[in-house]
RNA sequence: UCCCUUGUAGCUCAGUCGGCAGAGCAACGGACUGUUAAUCCGUGUGUCGGUGGUUCGAGCCCACCCGGGGGAGCCA
């Protein structure tokens, strides 16, 4: 009979004790008794904690291989699982089999038992999934994704694959990697300018930078859909809260106005919080009591009052009126700064807000037009600590009114004849909105910087891995 | 891209006035009857980010370059 493999979560339960099984995983630490034994703790990833295994001096490679077993090895081991006599941990493995798969030599290998700072940790983006601290951002992050999808199926919208490489620059504003087979060191000319329609598609073409429009076309006929999927922007922003490429969610939904893309956003976080916290209690109590005290709290208080809306204008009068020093000036049709964003969210409401209404001046042309003339349909939701994490809106979806927007953009009509024929046939009103993950990860977990959200960050002049 | 700041041992950092490069942790060797960042004793660690300059002499002063962090802008 073969012994059965569990996973480290399963075996620190109080039902797997009185079993006999086997763990797999990569050895945390080592402590050796006075008694002639050894405690190994292993990490498997399935879980937060270790499981405490001890490995005692009659083993056969005891002296052999198991007293110098170093952090970072993977082992093998078989053993019963019993009640814990140590504080600590509820159950613990008395091993009968301790089989080294892999040695981490403890001279060379770069994690050490104590705690690195993330900075160097990012030196070592492929291993420092292997610490506490990382391994329960990514897991948090994995629960996040699959409350997204939870969310938006359960609620009756259709997940659409919207194109990576694209030729329409969705905002209007440059700023796109640009993607190309044509050989950099010998460009084919044409009267002094590159011949583009030698590239691979026969003309420029892009990473995107939005699903967005693209996902309207899908939501101008399914419904409700939303997109999931990675965005890159070649912004030189070198700060905590952008990178180079992150995931992005826009879900985009038909006869929605502007009042019900507030509601969706927020039933939409507050779904992700919930299960954050229902599900991920081990690491959330690690960034708790580590990385940010007070967030699991904070969280749960979003949970419990609704979001404050508030217009452009609202939000305006509150700052000016504050009295609070800014380094710039608040006045009507200015866009807001990080500083009265954080006043707004941080001081005033103490938690989220979609703040609404902007001058148009300031916002995409695709936003629609209020009957002020003045101000657009559009929404930001912005939460303590991370700012801007919703931006969104109510779509143009009166063909006169989006084409004179387009023109005073300095957007050629043509070359978005695709999104103008759904104001053509049968335009209805519709909304929607992006989430960056990236951003939300920061907000659930307290952590500080974007880079640490996610695996292989890229931000200008970063490319490692 | 702009402002501020920082780069010294595997890691975290100290290094005074310009005069022999030094601590803790890790590692390694040993001790210790159940440990939780184990403890105790002992041992070693170097392209001082790079290039050039000033100087009898530079980790330290100057110039340029590269990387990290904080803030700003752009945004999600």
């Amino acid at each position: 009979m073969t012994t059965a493999w569990i996973s480290i979560k399963e075996s620190r339960k109080a039902e797997s004790i009185g079993q006999t099984v086997q763990v797999r995983g990569w050895v945390r630490t080592r402590r050796d008794s006075k008694g002639g034994f050894s405690f190994i703790e292993v990490n498997d990833g399935s879980c937060f904690g270790n499981l405490q295994v001890i490995a005692d001096g009659s083993l056969a490679n005891y002296a052999s291989e198991i007293t110098s077993l170093s952090v970072g090895s993977s082992v093998v081991i078989s053993g019963e699982i019993k009640a814990s006599a140590g504080q600590g941990q509820a159950t613990e493995m008395f091993a009968s089999e301790v089989r080294i798969t892999g040695i981490a030599s403890a001279t060379d290998y770069p994690l050490q038992k104590k705690q690195h700072s993330f900075e160097k940790l990012r030196e070592w983006a492929h291993l420092r999934p292997r610490t506490n601290t990382f391994g329960a951002v990514a897991r948090v992050r994995n629960r996040l994704s699959f409350a997204t999808h939870e969310f938006f199926q359960n609620d009756g919208f259709f997940y659409v694959h919207t194109p990576i490489i694209t030729d329409s620059d969705c905002e209007g504003a440059g700023q796109m990697f640009r993607v190309t087979t044509l050989p950099l060191d010998k460009l084919p000319m044409t009267d002094g300018k590159v011949d583009m329609s030698q590239d691979f598609f026969g003309k420029s073409s892009y990473l995107t930078v939005s699903g967005q429009l693209e996902g309207e076309t899908y939501a101008t006929a399914l419904g409700k859909i939303y997109t999931f999927g990675p965005t890159f922007r070649a912004e030189n922003s070198n700060t905590s809260r952008h990178l180079s490429e992150f995931w992005m969610i826009e879900p985009e939904m038909a006869f929605f106005e502007l009042t019900d893309n507030m509601t969706l956003a927020e039933r939409y976080l507050k779904h992700m919080i919930r299960e954050v916290l229902v599900h991920c209690p081990e690491d959330m109590d690690f960034f708790e009591k580590r990385i940010q005290p007070g967030v699991t709290a904070a969280l749960q208080l979003v949970l419990d009052k609704p979001f404050t809306r508030m217009s452009y204008t609202e939000a305006v009068d509150i700052l000016i009126k504050s009295g609070e020093k800014f380094e710039y000036p608040v006045a009507w049709g200015v866009d807001l700064q990080a500083e009265h964003e954080r006043f707004i969210t941080e001081k005033h409401i103490q938690g989220p807000v979609i703040l609404y209404n902007y001058p148009k001046e300031i916002k995409s042309f695709y936003m629609r037009l209020n009957d002020d003339g003045k101000t657009v349909a559009a929404m930001d939701v912005l939460v303590p600590g991370v700012g801007e994490i919703i931006g969104g809106s109510q779509r143009e979806e009166r063909l006169d009114v989006l084409t004179e927007r387009m023109v005073a953009s300095g957007l050629k009509a043509e070359d978005y004849w695709w999104y103008l024929d759904l104001r053509r046939f049968g335009t209805v009103p519709h909304a929607g909105f992006g989430l960056g993950l990236e951003r939300m990860v920061q907000y659930t977990t307290g952590m500080a910087n974007i880079r640490d959200v996610i695996p292989f960050p890229r931000s200008p002049g970063n490319c490692d891995f």
